[in-house]
DNA sequence: ACTGATGTTAGTACCAAGTGCTAATTTGGA
DNA sequence: TCCAAATTAGCACTTGGTACTAACATCAGT
């Protein structure tokens, strides 16, 4: 006897999960089993066939790819925003952006965060973060809705630095304030 | 006539790469002409069958599972690390991490490079960061190889805001310094 | 030793979404 | 009008299956 048959099932899902690539001919040989077993053993644990399986794992990708897109342009979605004046995105803590070790989020969750809506309030297709001082008042959680709010300094306006000021909150406690000095690409003095 | 070849071929190209889940069938719908001839577009244009290009975006997503969840942890590769003393790590920026407009690296992927390593370094479960101030010297561009190099401030090592400093480089250029105040969650004083 | 349940294997017909090929038909343009 | 390019049709074959039926194998209980 090779192997009790729901020892084989057991594994074969584990695997199956690992591993959606293999055809019931692979893993007939796998187990050393006939490919009617195997597709038996799919049957009854409910495993799909190949091709679904490839579906399944490629639909996921896409979904990803979408929200990636998004959330890779400007971390936080821009609710309001005033060009050259303020902004105002939202970004939602999940367990992706935190330490495991004591849910509290990675700095740069937050940076990007604000450092997306400093680059998006510039009224400028290629404004560019030069220097930045930034202070991380107060530990983030998941779960937790960072509210962050961008002002453009407006005597800096027309400086080849302009300042952009960055406040986050969650709730009405700050949690995060940041000095962003951006450097323009058009100049304003001939563009406007 | 419905539509020159030549404007139908490239069409096909783009609505596969977007979207690979259409047949050959649903295509032919789409395009108003026979399956035959959507076969022969996607011979011409290099265009695989739509069980491949599953198979394709499959892999893709397989391989990108496992690398993302290296990636959360600390972006970039840590090659080198002395606890409480320096780290080092290499990112290689691609095309995902550039603004589309100009190639030039978001600045944010430079911070949360450098933050990693400042929060890696620390020899501490729970390290955070408090307070930093950076500066981007020189645009980073697809194709570059990021090598930062963190430094623990031996006099602050004792106090509560424990300083480290991070340049990172590309080639012998320097693209980007910050100074990361980090707060410790463990005593040094106690625990050494 | 016989019987029955359980498990395994074999074989057939069929399906989806193709490839690869040949042949017929349509169509646009000089 | 006539030719070449483009399109369509048809057929045999492939992969990786489903769904179903039938034949074995094996071991347990009586």
């Amino acid at each position: 006897m090779r192997m009790p048959k729901v020892e084989r099932q057991e594994l074969l899902q584990e695997l199956v999960e690992r591993n959606p690539f293999l055809t019931d001919d692979e893993l007939s040989k796998r187990y050393d089993v006939s490919v009617q077993t195997i597709r038996l053993d799919r049957l009854e644990c409910g495993i799909p066939e190949l091709r679904k399986r490839l579906l399944n794992v490629a639909s996921q990708t896409m979904e990803e790819k979408v929200k990636s897109i998004g959330t890779d342009e400007v971390l936080g979605d821009i609710i309001d925003i005033v060009l050259d004046e303020r902004a105002l995105s939202i970004f939602d803590v999940t367990i992706d952006h935190v330490f495991q070790r004591n849910g509290i989020a990675r700095g740069h969750h937050l940076f990007a965060q604000a450092n997306s809506l400093a680059v998006a309030v510039m009224d400028d297709d290629l404004a560019l973060t030069v220097k930045s001082t930034i202070d991380f008042l107060k530990p983030v959680r998941a779960g937790d809705r960072v509210v962050a709010r961008a002002e453009v300094n407006k005597e800096s306006l027309l400086e080849k630095r302009t300042l952009v000021e960055v406040v986050s909150t969650v709730g009405d406690v700050e949690v995060f304030t940041g000095q962003f000095y951006m450097y323009r690409t058009t100049d304003r003095k001939q563009v406007d």
